[in-house]
DNA sequence: GTAAGTTGCCTAATATAATTAGGTAACTCT
DNA sequence: AGAGTTACCTAATTATATTAGGCAACTTAC
């Protein structure tokens, strides 16, 4: 419902209607229209973290570094509500027991065949977050749909641009 | 009063009640809510289009992308609610009227001593709004208060990973 | 300096949403 | 068969968004 209708619009009496009961009812189910919000964020940051962790198995180096990527923008290009979802600011007692810590951990796992120490390694994870989480953004807010090129063809460069300053990373400080 | 709540809270009851007028009173100054919203993103992109201007203006080169990042990031820390009005996702005829535009050209123009043609020029416009907007999007959202080493840190080396990305671009693809 | 228009607010009314309290029928488990 | 649980219900309260129509103060033109 969300990716139908948008995450902001996926409130309880909206919900309630698709499934043909009263608003109340729901009431038993979420402790508060907060509560749904926070409860699709949590769904959707364990599938997508599943989607990426199946991508990466068996991958390493750019291959896994791509795999991991186009895992992140495909599952935000086909599931726009719930990949709004993810972007939903959790309590932080919420964020610790989201598969958010799943995503940092995979993302860990990706960087190992570039050989990162710390603290290099935990500045590359960020850099990473930043780029996807920002590309997809402004990719769904449809930030890129006015100018050529079209966004797969800066996606792509922008992908190999960061598997060759992921090699040279520490030289770069 | 973005910046106190939070942007999504800021609507025409809770302004009315700040102002000390009717709710219905509001309604000779903005359509609706979404109206109100469109109008407090406008603000805070033009806002934002003016703080960059600004720290731009009379650098080049690495100084020009720090100042310009710096900028972007200071504007979001110090003003979270207008930060968040800005990604508000604006009706197609808002957009082209809104300082988006403003943004983008500065954009190139702080590349233009990165001697970068097209079409790199537009991927690296997009790389750099994709790090900005992702970075600060996390920083401000808490993905990085949880762990060391501190945001900062990792801010100026991602600027210097930037940098000298910027200067192979092309060698890259 | 007064008349006409404009502005900025008001009251009143309606529709939709979120939320709480308390009840009931069906289902499950002993 | 009875106790507990589940998943719904009705009813009521509160908050919010929105529209319509009115009024008083201010501005502007003659």
């Amino acid at each position: 419902m969300a990716d139908e209708i948008g995450f902001e619009q996926t409130t309880p009496s909206k919900l309630a209607q698709r499934f043909g009961v009263r608003t109340a009812s729901l009431y038993s189910h979420v402790k508060n229209a907060h509560d749904l919000k926070t409860k699709i964020a949590l769904l959707s940051l364990e599938e997508l973290a599943d989607r990426v962790s199946a991508a990466v198995a068996g991958r390493a180096g750019k291959d896994a570094l791509i795999a991991f990527a186009d895992a992140y923008r495909d599952y935000a290009l086909e599931h726009p509500g719930r990949f709004t979802a993810t972007q939903f600011r959790l309590s932080p007692e919420a964020a610790v027991a989201s598969a958010g810590v799943r995503h940092a951990q995979m993302a860990r796992a990706m960087l190992r065949q570039y050989d990162l120490t710390e603290p290099h390694q935990t500045h590359a994870v960020r850099l990473l977050g930043s780029v996807f989480s920002g590309f997809v953004g402004l990719e769904t807010a449809g930030g890129f749909s006015h100018s050529a090129p079209d966004a797969q063809e800066t996606w792509t460069e922008i992908l190999n641009a960061l598997d060759s300053l992921l090699r040279t990373w520490p030289a770069t400080s």
